[in-house]
Parts: C-alpha cells; sequence; structure tokens
DNA sequence: GCCGTTTTCGGCCCGACTGTTTTCAGTCG
C-alpha cells in the first residue's frame, strides 16, 4: 500500500472517530499522521523496513504499529472497525458547510438520516429543524450546503480560483479606507488546488468594506458577515465558459495587526499551530491580532519581523506547509528560492504540427512577447496520431522552417525538441540516428496508462536511462481533479534520472502540475536537474511556466536546480555535450 | 494518540461567527 492510500485510511479513521465523540487531540493525531505520511521524503515501504517510522514527527508507536500493518498488510483491523461502527453516509454529510460531526451524529442517532438523499428529504419535511440544538435556520443552511455541493466539487485549480480572487480584489479595490489588501491562505501559498478565497484587508473602518464585499457582483450567497468577518460563495468563469463557485473568506483588520493576520490567514494550519507553540516557549502569544508578552506587545511592520521576533529567518509563503521550515529557518538555511523572472525559456511546447493551436513563427513570437530568450518546441512523436504526432518526414520539414525563423531572430532562439512517446516496453517512438539529430528530447508516457507499478516503473527507468532522452515529460500523467497518476515508484525514477543525469520536468501546466511540490522537493535532494515547462498548445499558455515556478518554489527548489535558468549558450552547450 | 529545556502525566492554538440558547456548543480556519 502506498502512501497516498495510507495517508487516506489514517485521515478517514480520525473522521471515524470525530464522529464517534472521541478525543478531539486523538482524532487530531490520526489527521496530523495522515499529513505526515504523505508530505514525507521518500518511500514508505522502505522506511518501514527501516524501521524508521516513529522517527517522523507526529507518528509514535501505537501509529507506527498501525502503518506497519497496512503496509505490510494491505489492511487494517482497527479501520475496519471503526467503520462498520459509522454508517458511510456520515462522512458525506461532513462535507456540507457548517456540519460538523456532532451535528452528523445527531441527525443519525435522532432522525436514523445516513445519506445525503435522506437528509434533504429530512430538511424538505422540516424534521431536521425540531431537533435540539437544531433550528429554522440551520435546516435552511443545510439545504444550501447541499445545493452548493451538487453544484460543484470540493477543491478547484490555481488557475481556476486566481482569476475569481482577482476579480475580488478588483471589486474592493476602489473601496474607500483601505490600506493594505492581500490574499492570504492557499492561493498565497501556491498550492495546486484551493478551496477557499482568503482576503485581507486593513482599514479603521471594516463595515462599508464587509457591505461592499458582500455585494460584489458574482456573489451568489452570504454565509456570514460579522464586523470584522465576511464569508461568501461567489461564482467566477473558469475561462471555458464553465461556471466556477468558490467560498471566500474576507477578513478586516487595523493596519497595526496587519502582518500578524497576514501571517495566520495565510497558513497553513499546522504551520502556524507550530508558531504559535514557539512564541509560548518564548513566553509571548501569537494571534492574527499582535504578539505579546506577559508585560508588553512586539510591534511588527511586517511579516519579516514576526519571524525574527522568535529567532527565525523570513520564511516564504510557498514553505509555509510544516515540513520543517521553522528549523531550518532557525539555522539560517533556507534556500534562496527560484523566482519567476529566473525563467529565460522553455523546452516542452506545441505547434499545429501536431495538436498546438498556434503556428512555430506565432509561439516564437508569443515567447518573445514573454520576454523569454529561448522556446523549445516538443511536438508529438509518430505513433501518437491521436494528437497528430510526427513522421521524421515531418520532422525534417519542422527542422527546415525553424532554421529559417532562427536565421532571422536576434536574441532569441528556437530549439528542435520532439516530446516521444515512451512505448509501453520503455523504448522510444523515433530510432536512436533520428533522436541524435534533435537538439532535446523530452519522453513521455501516452498510453497504456494501466501498466502495473513494477512494468511502468521498469518503462519510464528505462526510457530515463536511453542516452539521448534528454528529460522525462510529466512524471505521474495525473490530471489535477480528474485523473490519478499512473503508479510508478518515483523514488526508482528519481535514482535513475540522476545516475544518468537525466533531467525530470515540472510540467506546468495547471491541469498537471505533474511532478508535484513533494516530488520536486525529493527530485532536488536525490540531485536531479529539474526544468520547468508549460506544456503549452496555445500561445497564452507559454506563461504557464509559472505556475511551476509555484511548485517549484514550494519543492524549496533554487535557481541552480533548473536547467531552464541558463542562457541560451550554456543550454546549446549542455545539449550539444549530451549528444556526443 | 503524541510529546517532553515544566519529560511518563497532563497538556495539546485560538478567535470569529452562527444559531440556538439565555450563557454556550458547534463549526471553521
Amino acid at each position: 500500500m502506498d502512501k497516498e492510500q495510507v495517508a487516506l485510511i489514517l485521515d478517514e479513521i480520525g473522521t471515524l472517530l470525530e464522529l464517534q465523540g472521541e478525543n478531539p487531540f486523538r482524532c487530531n493525531a490520526y489527521h496530523n499522521a495522515s499529513r505526515a505520511i504523505s508530505q514525507m521524503e521518500g518511500n514508505l515501504a522502505e522506511i518501514v523496513t527501516a524501521g524508521k517510522l516513529a522517527e517522523i514527527p507526529g507518528i509514535g508507536d501505537t501509529l507506527r504499529d498501525k502503518i506497519t500493518t497496512l503496509v505490510t498488510t494491505g489492511h487494517l483491523p482497527f479501520y475496519e472497525e471503526q467503520r462498520k461502527k459509522v454508517p458511510a453516509g456520515l462522512l458525506d454529510m461532513l462535507r456540507i458547510q457548517g456540519l460538523g460531526p456532532k451535528k452528523a451524529r445527531a441527525l443519525y442517532d435522532q432522525l436514523g438520516i445516513e445519506s445525503l438523499d435522506a437528509l434533504k428529504i429530512a430538511c424538505e419535511d422540516n424534521r431536521v429543524a425540531t431537533l435540539k440544538g437544531f433550528g429554522a435556520k440551520t435546516q435552511q443552511k443545510i439545504l444550501e450546503g447541499l445545493a452548493f455541493l451538487s453544484q460543484m466539487g470540493e477543491r478547484v485549480r490555481i488557475d481556476q480560483a486566481l482569476p475569481i480572487a482577482q476579480q475580488l480584489i478588483d471589486g474592493l479595490g476602489n473601496c474607500p479606507g483601505i490600506k493594505r489588501i492581500e490574499l492570504c491562505g492557499s492561493l498565497r501559498r501556491r498550492k495546486d488546488t484551493i478551496k477557499d478565497i482568503d482576503i485581507l484587508i486593513s482599514s479603521d473602518d471594516a463595515a462599508p468594506i464587509m457591505e461592499r464585499f458582500v455585494t460584489l457582483p458574482g456573489v451568489t450567497q452570504i454565509i456570514g458577515q460579522g464586523d470584522t468577518k465576511s464569508s461568501v460563495i461567489v461564482a467566477g468563469n473558469s475561462g471555458r465558459g464553465r461556471r466556477v463557485l468558490m467560498n471566500a473568506d474576507l477578513r478586516v483588520v487595523t493596519d497595526a495587526q496587519f502582518p500578524f493576520a497576514l501571517h495566520y490567514f495565510t497558513g497553513c494550519k499546522e504551520h502556524n499551530i507550530a508558531m504559535r507553540a514557539r512564541a509560548q516557549k518564548r513566553d509571548l502569544k501569537l494571534n492574527e491580532y499582535g504578539l505579546s508578552g506577559p508585560t508588553k506587545s512586539v510591534k511588527c511592520k511586517d511579516e519579516a519581523d514576526i519571524f525574527k521576533a522568535l529567532g527565525l529567518d523570513y520564511i516564504p509563503p510557498e514553505l509555509r506547509e510544516q515540513t520543517g521550515e521553522l528549523d531550518v529557518a532557525e539555522k539560517h538555511h533556507l534556500p534562496k528560492l527560484l523566482e519567476a523572472d529566473d525563467i529565460r525559456g522553455v523546452f516542452h511546447c506545441h505547434t499545429t504540427y501536431s495538436d498546438g493551436h498556434a503556428t512555430l513563427a506565432e509561439m516564437a513570437e508569443a515567447a518573445q512577447a514573454l520576454g523569454l530568450e529561448y522556446l523549445g518546441i516538443g511536438d508529438h512523436s509518430q505513433s501518437l496520431t491521436v494528437a497528430n504526432g510526427l513522421t521524421p518526414e515531418r520532422v525534417h520539414k519542422q527542422w527546415a522552417e525553424i532554421d529559417k525563423l532562427n536565421a532571422k531572430f536576434k536574441g532569441f532562439r528556437l530549439f528542435k525538441g520532439t516530446e516521444c512517446d515512451i512505448l509501453p516496453d520503455g523504448s522510444l517512438d523515433f530510432d536512436d540516428d533520428l533522436l541524435a539529430e534533435f537538439d532535446y528530447v523530452v519522453a513521455s508516457v501516452h498510453t497504456h496508462f494501466g501498466l502495473a507499478e513494477p512494468e511502468m516503473t521498469a518503462r519510464i527507468v528505462r526510457a530515463v536511462s536511453h542516452p539521448r532522452v534528454t528529460m522525462l515529460g510529466h512524471m505521474t500523467g495525473r490530471l489535477l481533479l480528474k485523473r490519478d497518476g499512473y503508479k510508478v515508484d518515483t523514488e526508482a525514477v528519481f535514482k535513475a534520472a540522476a545516475e544518468h543525469g537525466t533531467m525530470i520536468e515540472i510540467n506546468a501546466h495547471p491541469m498537471r502540475l505533474d511532478m508535484d511540490w513533494i516530488h520536486a522537493k525529493r527530485a532536488k535532494a536525490l540531485g536531479v536537474q529539474l526544468v520547468i515547462n508549460p506544456d503549452a498548445h496555445a500561445t497564452e499558455e507559454i506563461a504557464y511556466y509559472r505556475y511551476g515556478v509555484d511548485v517549484a518554489r514550494r519543492g524549496w527548489v533554487e535557481k541552480k536546480e533548473v536547467f531552464n535558468t541558463k542562457t541560451t549558450a550554456q543550454v546549446a552547450k549542455v545539449l550539444a555535450a549530451r549528444g556526443k
């Protein structure tokens, strides 16, 4: 059983215990362990075998044994027992806004409700409102929550959330009395998927701002409206005509409170808890309004001052995931993170030669408009006929056009590449002689996703070990919120890539963002050279590389670890040397 | 269930908002 499966089960156990009214701290121990496992580096089975599981913070003797059982046998009697004690439908009910374990349990105990459908009928029959602790408003909120759930999924991609957040900020921007306004939460930390939009404002007069917020265009429902905090549901356009609904929260504080509130609402929650605990050890109290001791409070003009007051270097939002950043910041060893401006070009872009929407010339022009120095073309290879993959003849035709364009460019260059299919047995879709003539080769899996893990791993390791392969494309093939990645032992892929000097792509297309930040962090640790590619199929998609920079930053990646921060001359030199 | 510079027990971050209460529990982040 792999990391994700173990993490899911631990998290579910925590929730099942909550539904049974267990001690919240015990429940939390399972949620924490779930997080620790899903974010840990390395191969879980290896760590279990090495007996190093309990070295992970948040995993003690009990959880070590349970996780070991899960990993080695594939199931856990304790988990099965808990599942028997709680009807499955109660877990669904927790997805409703404002409905927590206590209320869900009461609905089950007193009305026998154990599904969303039954809950809807009970609300419509006015049976919920009569329960102790419930009322007409709660019943109405549950109905609204059910409607919200049926209209959308739980999370949306960052590229869908950002425009909605921007629309809200623009709408608030001209409100008088705003001193500072900032996006917080997981959007500020640049997670690949987002649940809520969090906006923070500093002002001396919150009321009119609140009023503006809940009446902004796109707001479809007001969840709450208080003196300093309001919560709404907002509809936005996902960019392809599809409507996306999201929660959006606004908090208004004074300007003196702003840095503390900004830190607090940026999260993540576990990072905040660690920061508060750290403050406590120094006889200080940290909350969203300030940092104070028994006699006086510490003035902070920005977040950096808060970290400094607690003996830490400034921790960028992307690193605030409670994966060791406090310890490293204390020792002054935080990485100097990659910046979007460090990227000088990208290597995985499609044109009308295969399945792209723009011509070679149009893509080159768009790349230059973005300030890039070079653009690598990587159209599909011959066997991927659904994507109009190029035959060797068409490859030569494309090269001739690239040569022609390059002859005209000043300070810009197109590199000749291919996104060459990795065939089911791990061989490549073009012969070695043709591959040798490309400037570089991106090797990717596009077919036979269902191979068992050993076969898929062997397939990708073989491709990564091929001397003509420059970089591996979208390592797991996942599509965010749509399709899980194929089963592959990423640890083995990283080791092969490091051994053969093959790069691994951070595919920056916001539907993929594959590999993810945890993988990126691990790849870096194992000495794999990274490259950030937009997988652009249209001119406006070249700028997607910025989402890849976000992933890299979350993975603690520095400029020197990313190939496409090099100049055109440096890139050409490295690629020429690899071809030998 | 975890954890320990207050260390094997007794804590575990903490405040806003809502709704149903009549002083607070539940939920959320």
